[in-house]
Order: C-alpha cells, then sequence, then structure tokens
DNA sequence: TAGAGTCTGGACATCGTTGTCAGGCAGGGA
DNA sequence: TCCCTGCCTGACAACGATGTCCAGACTCTA
C-alpha cells in the first residue's frame, strides 16, 4: 500500500494531521490520543492499537511547537561556534552532541561566522525558539544582551572564552599556560629572538596567549621587540605579510609561535617557501591533523578541544538540572607536542 | 539601572514575560503589542513609544513557538550529515548557512554519525519541530520514512548522495567520471596495478567511485584483480590492513585510489612508513587541507563541496517558493588536481 | 444484588501569539 | 448638524498539544 491511502479528504497538500484527526478517525478522545503518543498508562492495548492504526494510516506526528508551547521545555539546547568549518571545532560540537543526547536533548549547531551581530541574532534566535540552553564561543565584545534571557531561565555557559559585560558559567583552555610553555620549548633550544602571530587582539584567547608569550620571553630575561609581535585577522594575507616582515626586517626572528591553527596552517606555507637550508622553527597554538606528517613534523601546543565541549556540556546540563548555582570558571590543561618544528636549532 | 527593574512581582525565575504582560503594562490591548512586535502599521507613534519602552522594561521575547503554532511556517530549515568534525562538509554547510540568510531563514545543523538510525531520529525531530525544509546527506540504506513528512509540506534535498526508496531533489558530484579521471591520470603514468580503498558499499558514493575506476581500468584493457578492491568503514584501522594487504600480496599495486578523504590521510600515512625509494602513486577522492604540503604533494580528485551545499540549498528554497516541482537530479563535476603523488613512476 | 473501589476515556481550559472583524474617534463635506 | 470616510485600537477565536477533573464501566466483596 502506498502511504497516501487513508488519508482524510480533508487533508490539503502542506497540511498535516492533528490529534484531532486521529482521534476521530479511531473514534477515541483527544486526550486518549495523547496517552498513547506519549506512552502514557491508562489506555487498553486494544484501544492502544486502534489509535496507533489510526496515526499509521495518517502519517502523523506530534507537533513540538504546540507541545512546547504547553510544556513550557523545548529538550533543546544551541552551540553557536565562530566557523563550522574550522577544525578546532569538529570534536568540540561533537562531543556536546554526545552530552546532549545522552540528556535525549536536541542540539542545534548555528555559526557566527566570526561576526559579533551574527552572533547575537542567531542566540536570540535560539532564545526566541526557547531552546533550553546555550553554549556560547564568543565573537562579540558584549554579551550583556544575553543577561534577560538568562534571568527567564536560559541556562548559559561560554566555551573557549569567557564573555564580556557579565557574569557566566565558562570554560577555557590554560592559554596563558599553553603559550608559555610553548616558548619555553623555543628558548631552551637555543632561540633568542621569537615572534609571536596572533588574531584580533580583542578576542581573548589571543590575548591570553599573547601573555604567555611575555611571561616566557621575561622569564628568560629577553627582550620583546614590537615588531616581533602581531595581532589582526586571521586571514592568509594578513598572516603571511606578518610573518615574512617578522622573517626579514633588521632583526629577524629564529622561531614563531602561531596564535591558532589558522595562523599556523598560512605560515607553514610560508616557511616551506623559503630557503631550507635557514629554517625558521614554529610552535603552533592548537594541534591540526597531518601536523606529524609534514617536514618538519609540527610541534604544537594541544587543546583539549572536546573537553572544552564535553565540561561545558555537562556544566549546563547540571544548570538545567539545579537553577541558581554559582558561575563557575574551569579551565583546561593544554599539552605540548613535540614533533621536530620547534627543535630547530637558531640559524645564526 | 539594573535589567531586572520594573519586573511585575508576579515574574518568577524562569518565567517569561508574555505580550499580555507588555499590553497591561502599556495600558493597551494584546494586539497593539502584536503589532508594534511585528512592525506592522497602524500604530501611533506614541503608541508605539510606550509599548517599545514596556518591552524594554520587561526584557519581553516573542515566543516563537507560540507564533510557529498559530503562522504555520518556522522559517526554519535542517541540515543533516554524517559528522560535523569532517572537513569535507565545512565549505558545504557553509555555503547553505549563506543562502538560508539570505532567505532570513535560520539554519539548524546536525549530524547523525554515521548512524543511519540517528539520522532518521533526527530528521523526524526537526520534522516534529515543523522545519520547513530538510537538507540530508544520506547515512541510512532507506528513506521512505521521510514520505509523509515530504507528502505533509516539509521540503527536502538530498545532498552528497541520492535518497533510497524515495523520489526527491537531488545533488550529488560526478564520482563515477571523477575516479575514472583519478585513474585514468595513474595509468597514462605508467601504471598497470592500481587498487581501490573505499567506504562502505552500501554509500552511494563508494560504489559510484568503485565503478569509475572499473570504468577506467577496463578502457585502457586492465585487469582488476579481486584483491586491489576494498570496501569497508573509513576506520584507520581497516584501512591501514587494506593498504598493506594490497602492498604486499603476490601481485602488489604500485598505485592507489583512495576513496575519500578519511582514507586518503590513513593511506598518506601508511605510504610515509614505507622505504621511500619504492614510491606508491597515489590518488585521493576529496581535496584536504595542507594536500598541498605533504611530500610528496597528494594529487587529488576535489568536488565542489560549498558548490553542493548552494545548490541544494537553493533547490530547497525553490521547492519552498513554489510547491510541487518535480524532483530533480543535479550532477556537478569534479576536479583533478595534480600535485605529485599521481605522477610516481611505477616502482617496477 | 448493592456498594465500594479501580480503571478507562473524554470534555474543557490553557499555553502565547496572530488573523478577523467591529467599534470608536477625528476630520471633512453637504 | 449630520453623515461618511479613514485611521487606530482591542475583543475574540484559533493554532495543536497537555493537564485537570469527572463520568461511566468494570471488578470484587459482603
Amino acid at each position: 500500500m502506498t502511504l497516501t491511502e487513508g488519508r482524510p479528504p480533508t487533508s490539503r497538500y502542506g497540511s498535516r494531521p492533528t490529534m484531532k484527526d486521529v482521534a476521530s478517525r479511531a473514534g477515541v478522545g483527544l486526550k486518549t490520543v495523547s496517552r498513547v503518543v506519549n506512552g502514557e498508562p491508562g489506555v487498553t492495548s486494544e484501544t492502544r492499537r486502534r489509535v496507533q492504526d489510526a496515526i499509521d494510516a495518517l502519517g502523523f506526528r506530534r507537533n513540538d511547537s504546540a507541545r512546547v508551547l504547553r510544556k513550557g521545555r523545548t529538550a533543546t539546547v544551541g552551540l553557536i561556534l565562530e566557523d563550522l568549518a574550522d577544525p578546532f571545532y569538529g570534536p568540540l560540537s561533537r562531543a556536546v552532541e554526545e552530552v546532549a543526547r545522552a540528556h535525549d536533548t536536541l542540539l542545534i549547531n548555528g555559526s557566527s561566522a566570526h561576526d559579533p551581530y551574527r552572533e547575537q541574532e542567531l542566540a536570540l534566535a535560539l532564545c526566541a525558539r526557547r531552546v533550553d540552553g546555550l553554549l556560547v564561543v564568543p565573537a562579540g565584545p558584549d554579551h550583556r544582551y544575553l543577561e534577560p534571557e538568562m534571568h527567564a531561565g536560559i541556562a548559559t555557559v561560554f566555551v573557549d572564552r569567557p564573555a564580556r559585560g557579565i557574569e557566566a558559567d565558562t570554560v577555557v583552555s590554560d592559554n596563558h599556560g599553553g603559550a608559555r610553555s610553548g616558548v619555553a620549548h623555543l628558548i631552551a633550544h637555543g632561540h633568542r629572538r621569537i615572534g609571536y602571530i596572533g588574531d584580533l587582539p580583542r578576542i581573548h584567547t589571543a590575548a591570553e596567549r599573547l601573555r604567555g608569550y611575555r611571561t616566557a620571553m621575561e622569564e628568560a630575561g629577553l627582550p620583546v621587540r614590537p615588531d616581533w609581535v602581531s595581532l589582526g585577522s586571521t586571514a592568509p594575507e594578513r598572516v603571511r605579510r606578518a610573518a615574512e616582515e617578522m622573517l626579514s626586517g633588521p632583526a629577524p626572528v629564529t622561531a614563531l609561535l602561531t596564535g591558532n591553527n589558522r595562523v599556523t596552517v598560512t605560515v607553514v606555507r610560508v616557511l616551506a617557501e623559503r630557503d631550507p637550508h635557514r629554517p625558521v622553527a614554529l610552535v603552533g597554538f592548537d594541534d591540526f591533523e597531518l601536523a606529524d606528517l609534514l617536514r618538519p613534523a609540527v610541534t604544537v601546543v594541544a587543546q583539549d578541544a572536546a573537553g572544552l565541549g564535553r565540561v561545558a556540556a555537562r556544566r549546563l546540563f547540571d544548570r538545567l538540572g539545579q537553577a541558581g548555582l554559582p558561575p563557575s570558571l574551569v579551565e583546561l590543561p593544554t599539552r605540548l607536542m613535540v614533533r621536530g618544528s620547534g627543535e630547530l636549532p637558531p640559524a645564526d
């Protein structure tokens, strides 16, 4: 039989059967259908079967909008990232999805495309759809716009970076410590002129990593020339220019710390084009696929992206289960993965 | 002022103000608030201002569940991928997002984790939330479960692979032609014993690519030994074993076609561990980041992932705008990107 | 056979918003 | 002065599901 058989003649294309339709077809009351659909007790198996038949024949599916309206909870949480295509967020989002699934909750992924306005637009759209909770990788400089939503009961956790302007749960990596250990590693291999190329300074992680870089240099008693630090967009052209300037100036650097995986990849390209007899050491923040297969293999400060997602999601559900928890801050450790590019000796 | 000032005393934590609350605070009717919120005409600027003040004071945000219930449309479409962390899907999902945005529509991303059951669960959950449309990268062997939904008016487009069991809009790459051109490239460089390692045979793309491989071999009058073809999961262990067997059997292959980027990456690892004096040529299906920086650089058959997403999303919105279009099939061309690994001479 | 207790099913209000429609009011023409 | 037009405004029903509560049917016991 085809699935269109048995539809009531009133059903137009684009209109769906409701519980009322199911009830009248099965010859029972509305509430009985509701009981069957929700697996509630108090329906004889004979009645249950009749209702189920009607549901199948009509192709009925419960309208969750109506359900949400009545019940108040949506069993849905939102995750707002900067860029779905950035490999750093893959494991993060996957980890969140697993936790959400364990709580029978649907995860909605969205991307702000690095644009504060789009982040806000997206977050508020999800709030208007009454998600129970929100996980946000902040792109914008100010998150006070979420205050009314949080007060109204939408659990919110910030991941990878803290929010600005409000107190909220936050899960981040130890960016300062990670950068510091990466630079210390370069120093231990004899480098004294080390550059840092990072993301926009308004982004918290970029600032923290810069701070870690400075700390390591200071601890070794090394000076930091202003032209050894370059913060800005991670667009390949900008990063390329920055790298080339640092490598050719009056006091060229012999080693580089790159502020995230986008920057690292571009810098790897720049270094590959240079004279292989004058190698430049490199430590990248964020691990990336195939880093071990490049020659030289790229030494990185790896973040636990899946851990960030998992811890943040757990915190979100804790908060959903128990309102009124005080805001918490969790900092996850990073790990230096030594592979080769950071062990090159200084060229001079 | 803090944002909690002015809340009516009845407002509990976790309950939100409604239009009714706004109306009574502003001293106007319910419908007038609705007009202001939706920017409808027919409200004096004085009234509008009073209402807006009440909205701000109460932190009101329209409940879209109720709105959807009343209006029938959600201005939301869903995209179901296999794995959010697979870099192939990044540009695809980004392209869909751009198109959705141009239509003032929210995009919900979800992942099936390669599991047919999860795909169905997710698709139906989105249908229950009454998304207007659905873009699906099929993971399952049977999509008849979507038939009632499509009949009920949920526009559905399949991407990257066709659906099984139903007629529907589909946008795919020219998998057969792409694989054929990749293998022809290897043959042109003197290879006669060429292997193919692909995804599970039930996956349409894997089968098509196998067909392309066979076509190219046949056209060159070359035999295909059964142990030169290995289909199965893309788990690294399986792929590694398959590659090692093909490279060490009685008639070892001198070149490989890999069926997608996951397989390619694993094979690159295997090849990197082997004797560099006996190189194995490689052509991978799907481009991937840094393919050009490996040594040898990896020659690939590149798909237009962004194109897949863009074309599919456009088709979805065409269908939303005009119901009853006949199902269409679009096949996008692939591009052979010659980089080095496919040009190695046969080892013997 | 009557009464008590249990189980099943249905009528109705409700969630927050929007579409319909009618009432009120001001201004202009006769 | 009266009526008509046009503009604002608000009362009310409806969207589809769920929770409350009660009625009727049934079983079991005295």
